[in-house]
DNA sequence: CCAATGCTTCGACGAGCATCGAAGCATTCT
DNA sequence: AGAATGCTTCGATGCTCGTCGAAGCATTGG
């Protein structure tokens, strides 16, 4: 027996496809009861039952109740993470399942990882932050700079309240569509929290999928600029 | 049926613990025969055969035949830097496989990272690289600063021959035990090489631990202070 | 208090798969 | 050529685990 951090033991709680579409739908960020789960996966409710035991017994899923339903969340953002990189590396690989159909191009432009934005739109954030010197880099995490944290005061987030948190407040997140980082983090999170709050995307219904719509781009693109 | 990439499949192969112990022994970065992974994962040679074939046309193994051995390795630095991130994620939700031995303390100081430093060591690498402004951080990814590809010259890297290669200069990677990133990347193997033939390290036969020497300690110490 | 809803537990079935013995194929060594 | 080494394929076995029907438990609503 080898000693280190047991990873087969997760990877076998991700490598059934039930449980697999299971967090893959709680990547959406909001926490979803048993039955919605099953419906999710294609399972029945007893089926769904016995593996998101298994998954909260696994430390992946943390469950809280509410009356008669019991609501699941991913355990942290770090599960998301490795889900995203998970998904990186199979599409790298080639294992893409098929029937692209017309949701696939909408989660490719901007999608929620978790909590943050992911897809074009979520690396162009990330690049428009990190060019307009907003963000840096000082140990391989992002940082936020004196114009970064004006910035976000006048854009509308509550820096102090983020800061409170334990969670850290800049992190990457390497996108699956498009193989390059886009932000994650506490900050992350506030961001398109902020941009749902100003009505400049909508959320399609059980799905990953965030749609800009025709105005909100445009401001979106205005306060997000590329050069 | 649902769309996206299929991270089930390539979790179930991680899933499984043989499997599991031939892609961490992998991690060492050497190509190894399909033998001597057997040894690593403590199954018979026909049931590691097996193993090894899934691995091989799920896409995480790429094998090179010489002579009557089978060298199997993994097919890219993303695979490693996907474990690393399961690992990471399987000590924060406490699944660490007891018998913490001799080996463990070595491990989280300096290990072998696929073909980059990782552990204390590796994250130290970084944090003196971006401190003394040889790297910066453009766009999220990790790039040399003018000054970084002098020294990279000075400390006998030949950084033409690894720009002639496809892979990506400069990356981090998510350090399992210090939960902070490394510098991984054609650069961070460079200097991995270079520390090696240096002969400041010696590479702890199976095993994927970093063993220092104490003049190269002080003279990695020296060459890359925190301050 | 009874009915309805949401979910879990129990039990049984069945399929998939990890495992290894034995035989087969390829390569190298003498 | 013959023997030895390294690995794969075949076949059989056994076990784990995903699956769902039926029953049980908890909560809410009338």
């Amino acid at each position: 027996m080898k000693t280190g951090p047991d990873i087969a033991l997760i990877a076998a709680l991700v490598g059934d496809p039930a449980r697999a579409n299971m967090l893959t739908a709680l990547m959406g960020g909001k926490a979803l009861s048993a039955g919605e789960l099953a419906a999710e996966a294609g399972v029945s409710l007893q089926t769904a039952s016995s593996h998101l035991a298994k998954l909260e017994s696994g430390g992946l899923l943390a469950v809280e109740k509410q009356g008669r339903h019991r609501y699941f969340r991913l355990t942290g953002p770090d599960i998301a993470v490795m889900l995203e990189s998970m998904m990186g590396l199979a599409a790298r690989v080639g294992h893409v399942r098929t029937r692209p159909g017309p949701k696939d191009p909408a989660l490719r432009q901007a999608r929620v990882c978790y909590d943050h934005l992911a897809g074009d739109t979520g690396v162009r954030l990330l690049d428009s932050l990190l060019r307009r010197r907003l963000l840096r880099s000082t140990t391989g995490t992002l940082a936020l700079t004196k114009g970064g944290e004006e910035f976000a005061a006048a854009f509308g987030i509550d820096l102090p309240a983020l800061e409170r948190s334990r969670r850290p407040l800049c992190r990457t997140c390497l996108d699956w569509s498009v193989r390059r980082p886009h932000l994650a983090g506490a900050m992350g999170a506030a961001l398109l929290d902020r941009v749902a709050e100003l009505g400049w995307v909508r959320r399609e219904r059980n799905s990953r999928a965030v749609l800009f719509t025709a105005a909100g781009l445009r401001h979106f693109e205005r306060q997000f600029p590329l050069k």
